[in-house]
DNA sequence: CCTGAGAAGTGGTCTATGCCACTTTCTACC
DNA sequence: GGTAGAAAGTGGCATAGACCACTTCTCAGG
């Protein structure tokens, strides 16, 4: 499998070490000069620029040029498309598996399925991370009796309603809740933060076509790393409504 | 702001107008067909089509075509009023103004209202509470520029955004974010809760129809009052719906 | 000295076109 | 009948060029 150098990936890469060897609000060469030094066209030129800004690494301004984004750090904001899942921010997204069961479901999990504390359920606790950083911890609960053949492997996929679709568990809807919370020991030393660190605590109950609940999952994610941006526009429809737009721009300076 | 038709939003929206009408994974016309259908070219075609493919409402598959997307997911969040403010719970909810001035922005705020840090602001600090009991602390800045003769008492209504369209400002938009914190030692005597108690801090930023920034809004929310709930569905369409999505941030403002 | 008009440079949009890579379908050969 | 291969249709990548909209700077004219 040769390398199939795409031009705007060269560029996009070189562009990528501009941005590490300026300092922020430093402009980058015009897109027509950087044609002509990377023997490429302008249009390739601007896909790559496009990227770049979509990730909140450059910023462009009409008239005066593009220059590098204040915050380096910032990532893309991705609107997960398939899966229903928690909100997912930018980076590259892995997880290690802390612990994995079939246990009883005990007083408090047995309570939000509405089973009794002694039925069995999945159990997983997971740590999630971007780019190598922990990110948050979570905690999948799914009751035996739902699917009783369900494996770790599906557990960690990444589309898990399609394999629990291939279980015959249809998932329709689902509530959330989202609060402040701090982390207590245990947590900031998985997640790598001080203890009492701000976070985020979600919770998420799942119902499937047949309104069963199929799925509570307990969440802590690093105050630090993690927002949740939202963007609201008052249009010709009645409500505070929005289409997905995935882009806050880039923030200028 | 005159409407400036361009041709890749026409495009866009036509697209819109197939997604609605077609079931999920149904195949949409072809790249060249619609550059005949609409009279544009395979790029602008293809710009637009990206837009949707980013944020979920389409799928391409090389060779095969481009899609429907099999199911979106959409977040409503619970906000019971119509205007559009902070989501608010149940209650009776009252405030009481701790600070009311006409002050320099000064640098925080003023970057955030692209402001010179000199420019003169309205400033109002009030102490939200529901059933007479703190809930919030609410920060409003809006530029005198944009409204010279904005009272207290229109910054008190209820109707906010009512009173800033009579001064001829006319909201359109915002971005909010939500992060969790704690709370520092006048926020916790003025709440009423412990210092380093966990709360959601909100920040929102709001945009008129000529593209000026006419408000901030900066909130802190006691975490053991308050919190987001949302109702996610499958399959349903991303109309009327707040879409929320999250960012990652080495620099949080 | 100040001011305003224009030049120059920037990103924003769009066109017309070519070729490549992948998938599906149909056909011709065995 | 089965199968390999060509053909057709799709999206993926890239080019060269044109014109527009916005910003900044310069310089001539007051």
């Amino acid at each position: 499998m040769a390398e199939a150098i795409l031009k705007r990936e060269r560029v996009r890469d070189y562009l990528l070490e501009l941005i590490e060897t300026h300092p922020a609000g430093a402009p980058i060469p015009a897109e027509r000069v950087l044609c002509q030094q990377l023997s490429v066209s302008r249009p390739t030129i601007r896909s790559a620029v496009e990227e770049l800004v979509n990730t909140g690494l450059l910023v462009r301004q009409h008239g005066r040029g593009t220059f590098v984004a204040r915050a380096k750090i910032t990532q893309e904001m991705v609107s997960d498309t398939g899966s229903m899942s928690l909100p997912q921010a930018g980076g590259t997204w892995s997880s290690r598996v802390l612990e994995h069961a079939r246990i009883p479901a005990g007083a408090r999990v047995g309570r939000r399925l509405h089973l009794s504390p002694a039925a069995d359920i999945h159990y997983i606790a997971r740590l999630r991370l971007v780019d190598g950083e922990p990110m948050a911890l979570e905690y999948l609960h799914v009751p035996a009796q739902v699917a009783p053949s369900l494996t770790l492997h599906d557990m960690e996929s990444g589309d898990f309603y399609e394999r629990l679709r291939e279980h015959g568990v249809h998932v329709s809807e689902a509530v959330q809740s989202i609060e402040p919370t701090v982390v207590n020991d245990s947590e900031a030393s998985l997640l790598g933060v001080p203890v009492l660190a701000p976070a985020l605590l979600f919770e998420r109950l799942t119902t499937d076509a047949e309104g069963r609940q199929v799925e509570y999952v307990h969440s802590i994610y690093r105050g630090d790393r993690y927002r949740i941006v939202s963007r609201l526009t008052l249009g010709a429809s009645p409500r505070n409504t929005v289409d997905v737009q995935a882009r806050v721009s880039g923030d200028p300076f």
